[in-house]
DNA sequence: GTCTATAATTCGATAGAC
DNA sequence: GTCTATCGAATTATAGAC
């Protein structure tokens, strides 16, 4: 039965990914997923052909994940304004898991970078999404040829925020810093318009 | 003879140090350390308890190093503006390390967050000692009851910074960002000076 | 203090019956 | 597709001779 086999398979991603959240890639077992997934251990390889082969699945299902809410933002806020503020609440709408498990891209970016730089440009496609959609953001607002740089210093405030909150597992301090973000955008956004 | 025993406890740590930086703490086996320190495999025991006390030794290491280059910043600059440039100039100054292995501060305490909290902890000390530090000088600029504020946001936006330069092994987004930065501490002490 | 040998687990991965 | 059983390698950690 195809439907249940692919049923299944997602059921594996989805508990895989939430591990390697909660755990970390090397951390997380086949035994610690397979008992969340309720999967028999040695029933592995039937879905996936190696571990790598889990973190590859993970990583497209969260970019496919990524992908949709970016587009979804198009449709949903109006101006670039809108759309970069929304960006910045991701911190706020996933503060208790920030706080406990650090961002979920940066945190297996990190770890992926220590020992397995090849999974690692993998894991780069989810900033690379981020990036170029905040990039265009920034082209509506009118930066111009600073768009893309425009683009990796937010993601990099919002990389560092989260992980000072995680370091000091401090909601209070991803709520001080959103604000300022919030207030950064403002800024550049009035810049605009005075020129 | 205590100098010799003494001496290798210092080689094994900073072998650990240096491989726990490049290789994350959990893939860093006794094997590596040892083949780096010249030591027996079997002979760990006799300078360390555990695993885990390898890795306090590290960070108790790399701490002690923090505070006395602090401690040397604040005999070498005058004024807090020079001293706060001279933190942000860390990043450069380890710039192909930090493309290639991130922040060894940050990296290593987002490693631990995700399976041994109570050593984060430990690890957190050298967040405390820069954090501490910053705030100091940001007392000094005159900024009040704000400065703890501005420390931890100096501290999150290097964090960042290391972060997206070692996610795309960029040294080009090290430097324009330490730039920035180094403009953004000319603006709050521009805007102390004139309050 | 230094060495060899090995215990005790755990891991990813495989084989094969049903 | 699902299950049991297990391999081979790697890990931390220990025991004990020298």
């Amino acid at each position: 039965m195809y439907q249940k086999g692919a049923q299944k398979r997602r059921d594996i991603i989805e508990a895989a990914s939430r591990l390697i959240y909660e755990k970390g890639y090397d951390q997380t077992s086949f035994t610690d997923i397979a008992e969340e997934a309720d999967l028999n251990r040695g029933n592995f390889y039937h879905y996936f052909q190696s571990k790598d082969d889990i973190l590859e699945a993970v990583i497209e299902h969260r970019l496919a994940g990524i992908k949709a809410m970016l587009a979804g933002w198009e449709v949903e806020f109006k101006t670039p304004q809108e759309r970069l503020k929304r960006f910045v609440q991701i911190l706020k709408n996933s503060e208790n898991d920030i706080v406990q498990f650090g961002c979920p891209m940066g945190t297996l970016h990190s770890e992926l970078g220590k020992c397995k730089k090849e999974e690692q440009e993998i894991s780069r496609q989810m900033f690379d999404a981020f990036r170029d959609w905040l990039k265009v953001q920034f082209k509506e607002l009118g930066v111009g040829r600073e768009a893309g740089a425009y683009a990796m210093r937010l993601l990099a405030y919002l990389q560092g925020i989260g992980a000072m909150s995680y370091a000091y597992a401090d909601p209070a301090i991803l709520r001080r810093e959103t604000r300022e973000l919030d207030r950064w955008i403002d800024t550049v956004v009035a810049g605009q318009k005075s020129a």
